[in-house]
DNA sequence: TAAATTACCTACCGTGTCAATAGGCAATTA
DNA sequence: TAATTGCCTATTGACACGGTAGGTAATTTA
């Protein structure tokens, strides 16, 4: 398994904001009681997305979460990579790893590149806007 | 990260014997000193490409492995399921996990099945012929 | 001003997996 | 007799995962 509570709840969590800040700003609190999360555990979460400039933030009653940017520039790519660190297929292609000494002799090698590549190239080419739905009739549907 | 040692290991594994099986049967040892892996933890890592009818195997002196398929017939996906158990991306894809009770209104379902089907036909869709070398001239060049 | 709400921070913990390591024994073959 | 596969058990250290707990700071509303 690649991809950890930590990605799959930062979509979510962004995914939730998108389609409920028409009604201001956003309490995490409503978005952990609707996703089913933990508020404690989203609560380490979001303050990365906040750094990063991808949500705004305002503390005090009415206060929330804001997307700060438009659905349409917002890769699903920059989210996971952000949220995981890196979205390396394996130990010798991560952020930080030493430099295998096998590397220009290993059959596999240019492999995993190859499918590192097919990775970052498949979550860039999706926005948050690819899977958010506007309309709450299409809620329950497929 | 995704795909462990077993997997990575079981096909430098193939990819060894692929490539020194003309001069007989491949002793493991042989390959576990050629990859600088444990011979002990090929052992347990050996027994399931056997099983599965990838490999032959014959004991004694003389003996070792032998590919019992032609690489060009054996993709990378069947050896990675094989050894990884399968290559689901998220917990709720995994074989035998509980099915997720926010399938039908979760908005990145969708997005985690495409990508699953997109791991699949990377791998699917390469065999163990496209990476082993025949010409040992080759074996240190890009 | 006071209470409520929210963001934000640090520390901790139980569980499980990963990646080996170690040792041994039986069967088979050159 | 040496070499090799095959199979088994047990152990271990490191680390990540998923989550819990408690507290602090800032801001807004009443």
């Amino acid at each position: 398994m690649m991809i950890s509570t930590r990605g799959r709840y930062a979509l979510r969590v962004l995914i939730d904001v998108a389609e409920h800040e028409k009604d201001g700003y956003v309490p995490m609190k409503e978005v952990a009681e609707r996703q089913g999360i933990s508020l404690k555990y989203l609560e380490r979460i979001v303050p990365v997305l906040v750094k990063s400039g991808i949500v705004g933030s305002i503390p005090g009653k009415g206060g929330g979460y804001k997307l700060l940017k438009a659905p349409e520039d917002l890769s699903l790519g920059s989210i996971l990579r952000l949220t995981e660190g890196d979205l390396a297929p394996v130990a010798c292609l991560e952020c930080g790893a030493a430099p295998c000494e096998r590397e220009y002799e290993c059959r596999t090698y240019p492999l995993w590149v190859e499918f590192y590549r097919v990775i970052n190239e498949f979550f860039d080419g999706k926005t948050l806007a690819d899977v958010i739905r506007t309309d709450p009739a299409d809620n329950y549907s497929i």
